[in-house]
Formats: C-alpha cells, structure tokens, sequence
DNA sequence: TCTGCTACATCATACGAATGACGAAGCCGG
DNA sequence: CCGGCTTCGTCATTCGTATGATGTAGCAGA
C-alpha cells in the first residue's frame, strides 16, 4: 500500500507525519534525522525511518529547530556598496568561508541608506541573525552597534581598537612613498575618494607622515576629492593634472586611477613617462586598463575569511573580548604605470 | 564537555518578562507589539507596554514568530560568481527591492561548487527563506528545482517558457549585426564566454541566425572561446585577432572585451581603426577601457527588481503560475569601439 | 433586576522539533 | 524467580509568539 505522494504543495511536511507513516513515534524521527539515534533507535528502524523521510520530502523546520536548539546559524554582512568588485571579492569568500562551517549569510547593503544599522540591530536583536560583520563603519553607526557589540565584528573600524581586523595602512603607504621617491618622484600628488570613511581618512594621514619623514612637500594645489562616479572623478582628476606640477599620483582607489588615466590621455600627459600612477585596492580593473596599473593590494580573501573566522568564533567563544585586531598586511604590486622621473 | 552557559548579555528578553514587568499579560505585550491591540488594549496600557518594551530591550524572537504565523520574509538570491561586477549591480538592485517590502537577501554564490543546488533545495525545504531567484540556470539544476517550482523563480532559463524573466537576447544580437553592417563590416569575428551556460548559447545562436538573415559568411577560424580569466582571454582573443581575417568583434562579455583591447594593443591592430569591437554587459569598465567600449546593455536594476517583483507576488499569489516570462530589452550602446570599415 | 452592549484584558492552545526522564522487553547470573 | 543491565523507544515538556475563545466590569435601556 504505497502510499504516494505529497507533491510540492504549500503545506509542508512535519515530523509527526513522517513519524505515523513510518509507525513510530515523532521523538524517534527527531532522533534519527539529528543524527543523535546511536544508542536510541536500532539500525533497522533508523534506515526505515530515513527511507519514509526521503519518501515523503520530508525537512526539519528551521523555526522549530532554532526556537527549541537556540542555534543560529546565519550571519550578516555589512558592505558598503555591493556593486563595487572589491566588495563583491569580499562578499564571495566572506560567503565561501561561512559556507564551510555552515553559515549562510544574509547582505546588508550600506550604501544607500541610513536606516540599514537600526534594520541591522532589529535583525540580531530578534535573532534574525546570529551576528554581523561590519566593514567601514563610522562613529555614529558603531554608536548605534554598542550595545550588541559582542555580536558584532568590525573591519576597519574608526577607532582602531575596536577593530576585529585591521588593515596596515601605514605600512602600504610607506612602500608607496618609497617606491615612489626612489624612482626620483617628490612632487607627489593625491586624488582622494570623497567619503567619510575611516580608510581614507587613516590613508591620508599615513601619507602626510611619511612625506613629513622624508620631508618632501606637500602642497594643497596637488590635491583633491572626488566620488567613484566616472564622469565626476575623470573632471576632478582633470583639473588637478592640468596644472602639471606633479609627477606621481597616489588615488584612494583604483577607480580613480582609472579616471586619472582618463584625464590624462585627454590632455595628453603619458603614464608614466610624465606622470606615474599608484592605485588601491588592486581590482581586476588594474590589469586591464593600459599601462597596468600599480597599486596596493588589499587581500579580500583574506580579509573575508578572517572576518568570519574571527566572528564565529567570538559569537560561541563568549568572552575573549579584549583581543587586539588582526593586521593585514598589503603588498604594493608594482606594475608599468610608475616609472624613474626624469628631470 | 561542559556546557558553558549563562553569560550576562546574552539571554534575550521575552514576551513573559515584558509582561511580568509591565504587569499585564504575555497576550497583551504581543498584541501590543503587533500592532494588533486596536479595539483590544486601550491607549494607556499600550503606551505602557511598548514603554517597558523598550525599556527591557525586548525584540520578538523571530523563530518563534515564523513557527507561529508561517511568514517568513526572506529570499535567497543564487548567482554565478558576485565578483563579476553585474552580478554586483544585480545583487545589489535586488536587496533594495527586497527591502522595500521587508524581505532581507540571503546569497547563494554558485560558482565554485555543485553542491548550492541541493542547500538551496534544504533551505527552502525547511523554511529558512520562503523563495529564491536563480540566474543563469541550467538543465541539470532545473530538473533538481523541479519538486520546489512554485518557490524558484529562474532568470534566464535553460526552457525560456519556464523563465519568470528573460531577456531579449535575438533583438540585441539583431541590432548588433544591424549595427556593425550598417558600418561596412561583413567579416565578423565571435569572442564567446567559455561556460556552458544558456544565455551564450542563446546569443551565439541568434548571431548566426542574423548573418544567415543577411547572407554574411561565418567561419569557424574567426571564432573562439574563452573564460574570464584575463590573461587566457588575452591569449584566446590573440590568436583570433593575429590572422587578420576579420574587421569586426562580438564578444560575450564586457571583460573579454578588454582582453581583445590587450591583444590588439600587443599585436599593432587600432581600435576602431582597424578593428571594431563590441561588448555585451555594459559594466562601468566599458566607459573606463579606452577606446570606449560599443556594447549591448543588460538593465541589471530592471532585471532585478523585476525578478523580486514576480517572486513575491508569486510566492503569495499561489496560481497563476502559467504565465509567459517577462521580456527584458537589451539597448545597444553605442560608443568609440566601433566605426565605419574602410576597403 | 435582567438583558445586551462595549471596552479591556486574559486563557489556553498551536506552531514543529529537540531532549531529559521514563518505560518495556530481553537476557544473564544467582 | 528475582534483581540488575542492555537495548530500543516513547512521553511529556520546552522554546517564544500569535490568536480565537472566553471572561469581567461597567453602563444603558427596559
């Protein structure tokens, strides 16, 4: 009396059904689809009780197992601006990584709109979520975050100690200066990413110091903002290169330096035979756009699993709280856009 | 193995405390912060509670919630590989337009393993999302989607009839060909994507459609495939372009755009002088390459939205799935990659 | 005083799985 | 024939919320 089939209608199977299509007791389906049956339930029953399981599509209810079990086990992720390709590296192995240990991760974009932390904070109170890692946050967001802090893990936080994972910003700047200076470049300019964000602040002043070691200029003229829109950023980079007084650009991000490019072939400067270029980030764009770009690479692979890493394990670990961050350490990859100043 | 329990912050306020504390009943907080005590709570007492509430820092548990109501608002979003910046914009478009109807995201990558198909199954199975948009399907994941059907919706179909959306792929491959005819050219080279997905095939198929429409040759030796991958893309495109055969390029992807960019730069063949060159995608990369790039535009925010548009409606709406899939049109950019062939 | 309302609030149960506390056999040794 | 030990299962409760059913008090009308 085979007695077929439940198609993949709306009601949706529960262990009690399964249980009296297979003549035992709902206790006895828990117990084996947990994998907790040794020693409870004989081989014979347990492979029955599979066998009516799969026949009857039978899967345990998420809700149910996390009301009763507690364990959660999906995690959020806070990223600025999914479409930029850095972000979306990020999002990929932050995913691949949380797959591995059976996370699922649910996007928060940050981008747009300035209800995403009070959403964020609903989301882990209401145990939505098990916890969330949060890159670029700013001091009124990890305001916001204090008092879930514990399930929570920064990335390049405003205050540095309160990062989980930091980035060695100081050193990345220090190669690109020395790079730099030591093809001969000392009027050094800086197109800086228009956002107030706590990496681009923490670049500058990392620049500002190592031109002050080495006592090199800086001049106001030599700098400026803009956003990672093209047509904006190719304008700002414009006219900042019009005047020609440097010869070596450092951009906030590769973006820029492909504006940077832009502007420069329009008014017909040559990387890098007069103008050498230094980006950031280090995105596949930095390979395609000609001369390849050299810029600093930012390890989003590492910087992802490292997150998630450290994460989970604070969400069980309880209170390891005060750990310093883990630094990650960004290589300069050299490529054809710098080259020796010639005087 | 002890079990290590009862950390300070980390039980979570219930409806009980709530009630206890505000001296009501746990029916009463629930209905209070359900929005659901019109006509059943006067003002005084709500006022009360939600006070309390806050004051306690009570959310909902959200388990318990969807084990009792049945409403689950989540989706899941499966794409291939969200380091490509489309996906990007399409992951992106698609959490806001979740969002805006209170469902959150959940990413499936599926690029790297087999494996997504049958957690994205479980997931659904047990009602840890209520539904998801698969990209880029093929026969083999839609057959293992079969018995869930009613809570998938596909983007671009391997069967275009099971397509919730779809794309217009023969009128962009008609304009293309109108397009770069229109120019002079008859020699026209074919760069294609090296996966084995149904939108490549789909294109190349209306490419040949269009030529034989227009009695224009196609020879194998002026095709090639190749991944993503830049530098096996450069070498592909290199190898087509050094025969010198042909005045014109389609290629499947903004990216192998680019490499045929590199491999025209090392070789001495002019972009647009010598060779016209067309993409298909429209990423920011196309305005960034110089020249700037001629290439089909798929409207990510549009597929997108429109994809969790179907969903939902789907999902709730029950039965009215027989409908035709919606077609998305596929505007040609034209820009500086392209240009009139000179005998 | 009784019926009929309205306005508030509570009771009790269901959602579906997990799990500690209890059996009920079967078997052994004495 | 009885106590004790395994082996195999089941019972009953719990997780936290939502909600139909059920009061209770107060008041108006008759």
């Amino acid at each position: 009396m085979a007695k077929s089939v439940v198609n993949a209608g709306s009601r949706s199977v529960t262990s009690f059904e399964v249980a009296d299509a297979a003549g035992v007791s709902q206790s006895t389906v828990s117990l084996v689809m947990s994998g907790k049956a040794e020693g409870r339930v004989s081989n014979a029953t347990q492979l029955h009780v599979q066998e009516t399981a799969r026949r009857l599509g039978y899967a345990p209810n998420a809700s149910a197992q996390i009301l009763r079990t507690g364990v959660l086990k999906v995690i959020a992720l806070a990223v600025p601006n999914v479409q930029q390709p850095f972000f979306g590296h990020v999002l990929l192995a932050a995913e691949l990584a949380a797959r591995e240990r059976d996370y699922s991760v649910l996007l928060v974009d940050t981008s747009d709109d300035a209800g995403w932390v009070d959403r964020l904070v609903g989301m882990i109170r209401s145990r939505l979520v098990a916890g969330c890692i949060v890159y670029a946050s700013d001091d009124t967001v990890e305001r916001k975050l204090r008092p879930i802090r514990d399930k929570i893990l920064l990335v390049e936080s405003e205050n540095p100690d309160q990062s989980g994972i930091d980035l060695d910003i100081p050193g990345a700047m220090r190669a690109v200066v020395d790079h730099l200076t030591g093809l001969g470049h000392t009027r050094i300019g800086y197109l800086a990413a228009d956002y107030p964000k706590a990496t681009f602040r923490r670049r500058y002043e990392a620049f500002r110091t190592e031109m002050s070691a080495k006592r090199l200029p800086i001049a106001s003229s030599w700098q400026t903002k803009a956003t990672f829109e093209l047509e904006a950023a190719t304008r700002a980079a414009t006219s900042l290169l019009e005047r020609r007084e440097i010869t070596a650009l450092f951009c906030d991000d590769d973006l820029l330096a492909a504006a940077a490019y832009r502007a420069a072939r329009a008014i017909g400067i040559r990387i890098p035979e007069d103008l050498s270029v230094v980006g950031f980030n280090d995105i596949e764009l930095a390979r395609i756009i000609h001369p390849e770009l050299t810029t600093v690479a930012i390890p989003a692979d590492d910087v992802a699993s490292a997150s998630v890493e450290l994460l989970l394990g604070q969400l069980d670990g309880g209170r390891d709280r005060k750990r310093k961050p883990t630094i990650i350490s960004l290589p300069l990859h050299v490529r054809a856009s710098t080259a020796r100043h010639v005087t």
